[in-house]
DNA sequence: AAAACGTGGCA
DNA sequence: TTGCCAAGTTT
């Protein structure tokens, strides 16, 4: 849920979420569209579809229980090298270097003396990453848990509280004067009105909100250019977000069972 | 390796 | 209003 998603979003639906479905293989026995409904507006949701093919492996592979050690957490569906080191650290209290958006920019600013890091994750910030890590358990966890906090509490992508940073003396970037960040590549910022993107929201938003399939037609209320909301439509099937059925007066939509 | 993939809040 | 960004993963 917190991939690409704020903190203070995903909280509310996380507990819902884990009232509804506490164990992994009740998550596992739900009907998918319950899932893409509780998901809700969280965005990505794909991400809800592999929770759940995630719990279903867990149950399978795992008798239920969630695996240990990060090769097996990464064979998981939607588990990826951050949530397997994350789950390794904060679950199971073993070392891990956990590296996401938040740690990125503190170590950015912090050993590379930069405002922001590049658009993309790099293998010298993997390895500068692990190289702070402390080597004990403990350590490694209680500094990642530190180094996330600080950088979505202190060491902030827009107005960062310098004033209050506990490695303030330490920063390459304050030390030399926070310089800014405008020769770095930054990302292309990500398209939306008219995208792809846009078009299967609205589509997966009107199948949430019905409460059971959708005529085709009632669908393509949604979206203007028809042949746009054909092949979103198309890739949403692609997915496994939708399902099409034929009824008496024509082609439906739903999500999945 | 670049691009796709949702949504909402804030400046 | 528009751009930026948020506990990334997959193809």
């Amino acid at each position: 849920m917190l991939q690409q998603t704020p903190v203070v979003r995903v909280e509310p639906a996380w507990r819902a979420w884990m009232e509804r479905w506490p164990e992994p293989a009740d998550l596992a026995a739900a009907p998918t569209a319950d899932v893409l409904r509780a998901w809700g507006r969280l965005g990505y949701p794909r991400r809800a579809l592999r929770l759940q093919e995630c719990a279903r492996a867990i149950v399978e592979r795992h008798d239920g229980e969630v695996p240990r050690g990060e090769e097996a957490l990464r064979a998981l569906p939607g588990v990826g090298e951050y949530t397997a080191a994350a789950v390794t650290a904060f679950a199971h209290g073993r070392r891990a270097v956990v590296v996401d958006t938040n740690v990125r920019r503190v170590l950015a600013r912090a050993v590379g003396g930069v405002a922001l890091p590049a658009p993309s994750y790099t293998a010298a910030e993997r390895a500068t990453a692990a190289a702070v890590a402390p080597p004990d358990d403990d350590d490694a966890v209680l500094w990642a848990a530190a180094s996330m906090e600080l950088g979505a509490l202190v060491c902030t992508a827009h107005a960062p509280r310098c004033g209050v940073c506990p490695v303030r003396d330490a920063c390459a970037w304050r030390l030399a004067g926070r310089p800014g960040d405008e020769h770095a590549a930054r990302r292309r910022t990500q398209a939306w009105v008219g995208t792809d993107r846009q078009a299967r929201g609205r589509v997966m938003a009107a199948l949430r909100d019905a409460p059971g399939p959708v005529p085709r037609g009632v669908v393509a209320e949604v979206w203007h250019d028809a042949a746009q909301l054909d092949r979103c439509v198309a890739s949403l099937v692609e997915d496994g977000l939708v399902e099409q059925e034929d009824g008496p007066g024509g082609v439906l939509y739903r999500l999945p069972v």
